[in-house]
DNA sequence: TATTAGATTAGATATAGTCTAAAGTAACCA
DNA sequence: TGGTTACTTTAGACTATATCTAATCTAATA
């Protein structure tokens, strides 16, 4: 996605065009591979160090809130983020921790009952394992 | 679930059943509500203030390598657990954060192309939304 | 241009989790 | 029983992650 493209996406949502905000939704479309906030910043601060920490972490809130971009559900301590393009369920290795996409699909929705008043907006799936590294040093040959 | 079976569980597990391994074991199959690794060193320690950080977080370890507990993947920082019981699917509240437990129902696996040569153990469904206390806040009446 | 709302900055602070070294405890075996 | 060993706990230091604060800057707009 081009820099044009960006900035209509920030605008269409209400968010000004920062440099840094910019910078933060670049990286975020370049690495699909659910980077931690630290490591974000770390990309981003090192483009451009004056790009502080509190900046970077309220971009990623303010593109979070704006729907641009997703926090993913894992366990473990920092933040992951996943900019919004093609629909993904998560594959997650027991051993490693490495977050993988999976091909989406439709899940069958819970039923009206269990449901009760809540209001349902989307359900992804979540897969454990080992992922195709860890498979193969676990059952060498 | 009384003291004995949880003694017995924890020693069919290989592991020793001390007075620490045991308080966090009880509190987490008393509060099935996910509580964060902080809570459960703020009660295990309340009721035993001997019992260390370190200690409980030790535990929860040893309790989630062993199987006995799940450690339960949401975005947010603390780590949430939650002793193995009856199967069941997370709902998330998008805006308050709540975690809530949803019926058991199983879930179509992916196709094997698209699994490649990982290994699947589980496959979970996390639904986001409303929980009913927010959905009644937003949508009065 | 003046006003105002929104953003950014550095650094302090808060929160969560891990590590260390010493001491304690339980299992096991001669 | 006593000795050996592996496991466990403890307090507190330390690291990592995230948020807050107050001052400053920038951009939109009247």
């Amino acid at each position: 996605m081009d820099a044009a493209a960006i900035k209509q996406s920030l605008e269409g949502s209400g968010l000004r065009c920062t440099p840094q905000r910019y910078a933060v939704m670049a990286f975020l479309m370049d690495h699909p591979r659910h980077p931690t906030a630290p490591e974000i910043f770390e990309a981003v601060n090192r483009a451009d160090p004056l790009c502080s920490r509190a900046t970077t972490y309220n971009n990623l809130r303010d593109l979070v809130r704006a729907g641009l971009v997703r926090e993913v559900a894992v366990e473990g301590r920092a933040a992951r983020f996943d900019a919004k393009g093609v629909r993904h369920h998560h594959f997650i290795c027991d051993r490693c921790g490495n977050v993988e996409d999976m091909d989406w699909y439709d899940v069958p929705k819970p039923a009206s009952r269990s449901l009760g008043k809540r209001v349902l907006r989307e359900s992804e799936l979540i897969f454990r394992g080992l992922c195709s590294k860890c498979a193969r040093r676990r059952a060498p040959r």
